[in-house]
RNA sequence: GGUGGGUUCGUAUAACGGCUAGUACUCAAGAUUUUCAUUCUUGCAAUAGGAGUUCGAUUCUCCUACCCACUACCA
């Protein structure tokens, strides 16, 4: 049997979105659990729409997910230019294998199944408009290509003269009139497309030397010997196409699998990078600086783990048929399978994201969260021993989704409080209960003595306690008033109630 | 406009023609707790509409509606 190859094929004109990843995750899962290969290999045939550090966007964001590839990239983490055993194929940017193209291309011309198209710009412009002025649609196909400049209307003399004197024509697709080709799709199951709604596709531009997608794609899927092509649903529309291609090269090709897209949130399309500014969430997996200098945030940056944002962008389209929804890196190898994958697009809940970092978090050692906050810690100017940070971690890990959370949920124990939020201090701090507090914190030496100490009296505990904590915390909300005595000190809860004594008017 | 794809609680999804349509997130209520959070319990909430096939349809077929993608010498 077949060795399962798949690859992933970005396009570097901005930074990967979610829905890239995860059709890179998709596509690394199936290869794996399949026990193949998984190849990266960048399509930048597009030599105006080129952004600077795209690329380097890509395969850092691969790098976070855990997520590279068997094949692409050097040792160096570089994408691989020169052939290796690891890298039979190099190079892996389309720009860099620019001279393969041109004989496939002209192998098509020579099978009649591509022809050399003379129209400038100017000239495919304008029978837009005149179609568009007509009500119709203008489509270079089998209806209108025997009235425009190609080699198929032209006299093959001219044909020669013009290719050598002008440097600005194509080699277009011949699309077959009135032919049903028949497609079986993973996913999708059996798409019948008629090809008179289809059009002649450009393969290759002499002005840059360069082929287009389609053909690009196809070449390449079959010299890199692709078994699966794992993409986006928004390539569904080009598929017949590409069956076309493989048919008039007389090659095997591959299986195909069209994932459903990734929707907003709120309201119906796409998800896109402006409905994460506007939402609060990330769209993109790491921070990115646009060349312009704009910002957008990342999942990283934002704080979340990596195999928690893993996670969940692996259950947005696919399932895997039993209730578990907690999966690492390797357990999703074990369970994923295309048949599994959904038809319709799913809306990115930003919710349920947070929901996976915070079990994510509760997973995490109380030694690697410390880790982690100890440099927290540092920028808010607290210096403090590891080992009662990793108490303080081990007793509010529950209460957070972030470990940036972790100092709002207990930077009590490291300052006091320099105000009192006034409905609290309405509500508890009033003279009796002030009295009762004051007296169970003099009187004891501890928070379990404090406790027996107001047990005994048979006072109510909720609003001494309140008293104390608003005194502790500045507000009556937060940890148990034994742990946070346990942090700071008697004398430091001592000072922090005298001082609220000072500063509160009952 | 044309072509293709899609449609189960608000969201993600389960139910390969057959129990009362299940689970998770969100939300609400209750229990626990010295407060908040956690935890636990409970609750709210869906098969887009209409025909047909069938003993029986969320599931198969057709029509309608709505949504999405594509419709470049972009990918």
């Amino acid at each position: 049997m077949k060795r399962t190859r798949v690859r992933f094929a970005p396009s570097p004109t901005g930074p990967l979105h979610m829905g890239g990843v995860r059709t890179a995750l998709y596509n690394y899962l199936f290869a794996k659990k399949m026990g193949g290969d998984f190849i990266l290999r960048i399509e930048d045939t597009d030599s105006h729409r080129f952004v600077p550090g795209a690329e380097e966007y890509i395969i850092e964001s691969l790098r976070w997910c855990g997520i590279l590839p068997d094949e692409g990239l050097d040792a160096d983490g570089k994408l691989a230019s020169k052939r290796s055993v690891h890298n039979p194929h190099a190079p892996y940017r389309q720009s860099e294998r620019k001279g393969i193209y041109r004989k496939y291309a002209e192998q098509l011309v020579d099978g009649g199944f591509a022809y050399y198209a003379f129209d400038t710009a100017a000239e495919l412009e304008s029978a837009r408009a005149a179609a568009e002025g007509a009500g119709e649609t203008f489509i270079y196909n089998s209806a209108s290509r025997s009235s425009l400049r190609n080699s198929l209307t032209m006299d093959p003399a001219e044909v020669k003269r013009l290719l050598e004197e002008r440097d600005d024509w194509t080699i277009r697709f011949r699309m077959p009139e009135n032919e049903v080709v028949e497609m079986d799709d993973i996913i999708r199951g059996h798409i019948e497309v008629n090809t008179s709604t289809l059009d002649d596709k450009v393969l290759w531009k002499r002005a840059d030397e360069l082929p287009t997608y389609h053909l690009a794609n196809i070449v390449d899927d079959h010299l890199m010997e692709i078994s699966h092509v794992i993409r986006g649903e928004e390539w569904l529309p080009s598929l017949p196409l590409h069956f076309l291609l493989y048919r008039a090269f007389g090659w095997e090709r591959p299986e195909f699998a069209h994932l459903p897209l990734l929707l907003k949130p709120v309201g119906n399309g796409k998800l896109s990078k402006r409905d994460g500014d506007k939402m609060g969430f990330p769209v993109f997996p790491l921070r990115w600086v646009s060349p312009a200098g704009e910002v957008s945030r990342g999942y990283r940056e934002d704080g979340y783990f990596p195999d928690a944002f893993v996670n969940l962008l692996a259950m947005l389209g696919w399932n895997p048929g039993t209730e578990q929804e907690i999966f690492s890196l390797e357990e999703l190898v074990q369970a994923f399978s295309l048949d599994k994958v959904g038809k319709s697009g799913a809306k990115f809940n930003p919710d349920k994201a947070k929901w996976f970092n915070k079990e994510y978090l509760r997973m995490r050692s109380d030694e690697e969260l410390t880790a982690l906050f100890m440099p927290v810690l540092a920028e808010h100017g607290v210096s403090a021993e590891p080992a009662s940070v990793l108490e303080i971690v081990s007793l509010i890990k529950e209460r957070a989704t972030f470990v940036r959370d972790f100092w709002d949920i207990a930077w009590y124990l490291f300052n006091a409080p320099e105000e009192y939020v006034e409905k609290d201090a309405a509500k508890f701090w009033k003279s009796e209960n002030v009295a009762m507090a004051r007296e169970a914190l003099m009187e004891t030496g501890s928070a379990h003595d404090m406790e027996e100490y107001i047990r005994s009296r048979e006072w109510p505990m909720g609003k001494v306690m309140n008293c104390i904590r608003l005194a502790l915390t500045g507000s009556s909300n937060g940890l148990g008033i034994a742990d946070i005595m346990r942090f700071i000190g008697r004398d430091e809860a001592l000072a922090r109630f005298h001082r609220a004594e000072e500063r509160l008017i009952i």
